[in-house]
RNA sequence: UGGGGUGUCGCCAAGUGGUAAGGCAGCGGGUUUUGAUCCCGCCAUUCGGAGGUUCGAAUCCUUCCACCCCAG
């Protein structure tokens, strides 16, 4: 495709393969994370590491004048520097996948299509003669696509079979291995009807590690699904990094309407999060990335979640 | 092998003479540059087996089988 519209642009096309570090700089920490029982998101080490990392080093030494990427997003110059916007196109935006990248380089970056509605970047494509202008959008991770995800992961990580419990301690059924649910997780618990219980399917709710333990509840909207609090790693900062707490809007996954929060800074460049309303499935692993308006401020890693009371009382007097 | 109960899709479960609800699970598709969630579709010619009654049975009768409980 790169090179069909290269001819078609009448542009010089340089191939350069960063398999080696991309293993090295996303997967590697994507296996890792999936082994602690964590839910990583490598597209957001994507775009740091790779695009923005050792593709943008190379386009620099081959004397590109210019960085542009594909990203439905927009870098706007201010006098104080850039700063990172949500994408003209609301139901496209890739700020969230772009809140790891240093501000520095999404200041010399153009993004275009930041700036268009999705129908309107198709319609460029074909008036321009672009083969790719039909081709359909991309979804999976990057790099690697849209694959059935249980069995690529079973591809790297052994299965470590445990039981599957309900909150109260109920044995359900097993799983074969922590790595491969992640939180709010419906599908591939093969959990059918019970007696005596409700008519509604069941959710992964934690992970107890000790034990190699499933913990699953019934319902959509089981509290136990929803955390009121967040505690993150080191904060990446696209603007001025801020001390005092302040409100804002935040996503703690890709395409989530904002949800207004407190952010609260810690004294170890890490944050506290509160929610105006708690946030359902929250993911240590994923990204809580942090927005006042259009603007992306930055984002970090999830760590600990702050959930019902139930929860913590079920795990202090449960054992 | 005395008495009682139960056997309907992988699981839970409606249906007691009129021609097999629903949910869960599963599978397929859609949405989606992570993982999830979500949405749509598919999923019992058959009711433990065999006979019988009836125009017609999962529903009534007979019998056999299996499981459970209480007696023991």
């Amino acid at each position: 495709d790169a090179r069909a519209v290269a001819r078609e642009l009448a542009i010089p096309l340089h191939r350069a393969s960063f398999a080696a570090e991309y293993r090295e700089r996303v997967f590697q920490h994507f296996l890792a994370e999936h082994r602690a029982g964590r839910t990583p998101n490598p597209d957001v080490l994507c775009n740091r590491e790779i695009k923005f990392g050792v593709a943008l080093r190379h386009a620099r030494r081959l004397g590109a004048a210019a960085f542009a990427t594909g990203h439905y997003a927009r870098i706007l110059r201010r006098p104080a520097g850039a700063e990172l916007h949500k994408a003209r196109d609301a139901a496209k935006d890739q700020s969230y996948f772009l809140h790891a990248v240093d501000i520095g380089q999404l200041g010399e970056t153009l993004m275009p299509i930041g700036e268009l509605e999705k129908g309107a970047v198709r319609e460029r494509a074909r008036q321009a003669g672009l083969p790719v202008f039909d081709k359909p959008d991309s979804t999976g991770i990057c790099f690697i696509g849209e694959r059935p995800f249980r069995e690529f992961l079973g591809r790297f990580l052994p299965n470590q079979p445990g039981p599957i419990e309900s909150a109260d301690g109920e044995r359900l059924g097993a799983h074969v291995g922590l790595a491969f649910y992640t939180l709010g997780q419906r599908e591939g618990l093969k959990i059918g009807g019970r007696p005596g219980r409700a008519e509604l399917p069941w959710f992964v709710a934690g992970k107890d590690p000790a034990r190699n333990a499933l913990i699953v509840v019934q319902g959509h909207d089981h509290p136990l699904l929803f955390g009121a609090a967040l505690t993150t790693g080191p904060l990446h900062w696209l603007s001025e990094p801020r001390g005092e707490p302040f409100p804002c809007a935040v996503k703690v996954r890709y395409r989530q309407a904002d949800q207004p929060a407190l952010l609260e800074p810690r004294t170890d460049g890490g944050a506290r999060i509160t929610f105006e309303s708690p946030q359902r499935a929250v993911t240590p692993g994923q990204y809580a990335v942090v927005y006042v308006g259009d603007r992306c401020l930055g984002g970090a890693v999830i760590e600990n979640i702050e959930t019902c009371q139930a929860l913590r009382a079920e795990k202090t007097s449960g054992g």
